[in-house]
DNA sequence: GGCATGTTTGTGAATATTCACTACCTTCAT
DNA sequence: ATGAAGGTAGTGAATATTCACAAACATGCC
C-alpha cells in the first residue's frame, strides 16, 4: 500500500473526527475544515469518501499486523506472550484513540461493502495472531485444553472489546493499559492449568 | 411508561429497519412508507425522531428487565440459572433479531445524550442481574472466587456480545441459541470451582 | 333521531439545512 | 509552461420537521 504523506495527514484527521464527534460527524465539510482547507481540496487525495474510509482502515490493519508480526518474533512463553501482545494493543489504543473506531464501527459497516471487508479484516488479523499464542500454550501446558483454541480466543477478544468499549464509552477517563494489564491477568487466572 | 399500540408498531418497524438495513436508512420517509402512511402522520405519534429511538430503547429495557427479574425468582442452583438466563437472552434476539440494534448501537449514541442513557441503561441492567447470580454463586462455592464478581461479570458479558456481534455479522445465518449454549458451557468450564 | 362540537389520525406541500461531489479558476514551484 | 495543490461557487439529492387541511369517529345536547 502506498500512501503519501498527505493523505496520511487526512486520514489521521478523520480518525480523530471519529473519536472526538462520532461517524456523523465525519463530513467532508468538518474533514476539510479540520485540515485547514476547502472540501474540494479533499480530491485532490481522495476521489471519494469511501477512498478515505477504506484507507484509513486498510492502513490500520497493516499497521496492526505488523505490531503483532513483531510481537511474534520474540520467543516467549505463551503467557507472557499473551501479556505482550494484549499489552501493546492497549497502548496503541491509548496513543491512538481515534482509530478505535476500526473496533467499534458497526456504524460504518452500513456505507458499503468495501469499508465492511476491511473492518472484517481488522477482526481476523488480530484473531488470527491470539490463536497461534494460545495455540502454542496448549500445546505445551500453559493453558488448559478444556476448551479448544478457537473458543478462548473467542472469550478473550470479546473482553477486550468491552474493556475497549467501556474505555470509550466513559470517555477515555481511565488508564486503559493499566486497567487492561488486570484484565488481562484475571483472563490468565481463568485458563492457565494449575500446577 | 405508557405506550400506546400505533407507537409500539412505528417502534417495531424502526427496529426492523435498523436491523435490516442499518441506522444511516431509519429515516422518516423510510419508516413512514413501512408503516404504510405519509412522513407527517409519524408526529402525531410521536414529537421527534429522537423521541421514537429513546422509546424504543426504554421499551427494550423495561422488557428486558422484566424478563430478567422473572428468571430471578426461581430459586436454582448458580450455574444453572446462569444458563437459564444467558439462554433466554439468546433466545430473545433470535426471536427479535431487530432490538439487537440496542447492543451494537453505537452509532446511534451520537445522535442525542438521552439515547445515550437509555443504551447504557440496557447494559447496566443486564450487568445487575448477572452480577446478582454471580454473586450468589460464589458465596456458596460454585463459582471461583479468584477473580472478584464484577471481573467474571465483564468477561461473561464481553463474550456474550461478541458472540451477538458475530451472529449479526453473519446475517443471522446460524443458530445463536445453540452456539450459544456452547458458549456458556464453557464460561462456566471456566469459571466453576473444580471439585 | 339529528346535529353541533371536538378529537384522532391521516394527507400533501413546503421549509431550511446538510450532504457528497464537481466545473472552473488561481497560485506557485520546478 | 506544466502540473500539483489549492479556492469559489455552485449542483442535485436527501434530511427532519411544520403547515393547513380533511375524513372518520365519538360525545353530548335538543
Amino acid at each position: 500500500m502506498e500512501i503519501k504523506e498527505r493523505q496520511l495527514e487526512i486520514i489521521t484527521a478523520a480518525g480523530e473526527i471519529l473519536t472526538e464527534h462520532g461517524l456523523a460527524q465525519l463530513t467532508t465539510k468538518r474533514l476539510a475544515s479540520k485540515m485547514g482547507f476547502s472540501e474540494s481540496a479533499l480530491y485532490r487525495h481522495f476521489s471519494s469518501k469511501e477512498e478515505i474510509l477504506v484507507t484509513m482502515l486498510q492502513y490500520l490493519a497493516s499497521d496492526m499486523d505488523n505490531r503483532l508480526k513483531q510481537s511474534l518474533q520474540h520467543v516467549e512463553a505463551p503467557d507472557l506472550h499473551l501479556k505482550t501482545v494484549l499489552g501493546n494493543q492497549f497502548d496503541f489504543f491509548k496513543r491512538n484513540p481515534h482509530f478505535l473506531v476500526a473496533i467499534f464501527s458497526e456504524g460504518l459497516m452500513e456505507d458499503s461493502e468495501i469499508v465492511k471487508e476491511s473492518i472484517l479484516q481488522i477482526m481476523h488479523i488480530k484473531k488470527f495472531h491470539l490463536h497461534k499464542i494460545i495455540k502454542k500454550g496448549q500445546a505445551d501446558g500453559t493453558f488448559t485444553k478444556e476448551l479448544t483454541a478457537d473458543e478462548l480466543v473467542h472469550i478473550i477478544m470479546g473482553s477486550f472489546r468491552l474493556h475497549l468499549l467501556q474505555w470509550w464509552f466513559s470517555g477515555q477517563s481511565f488508564d486503559v493499559k493499566q486497567k487492561g494489564e488486570k484484565l488481562i491477568n484475571n483472563l490468565l487466572t481463568l485458563i492457565k492449568l494449575k500446577k
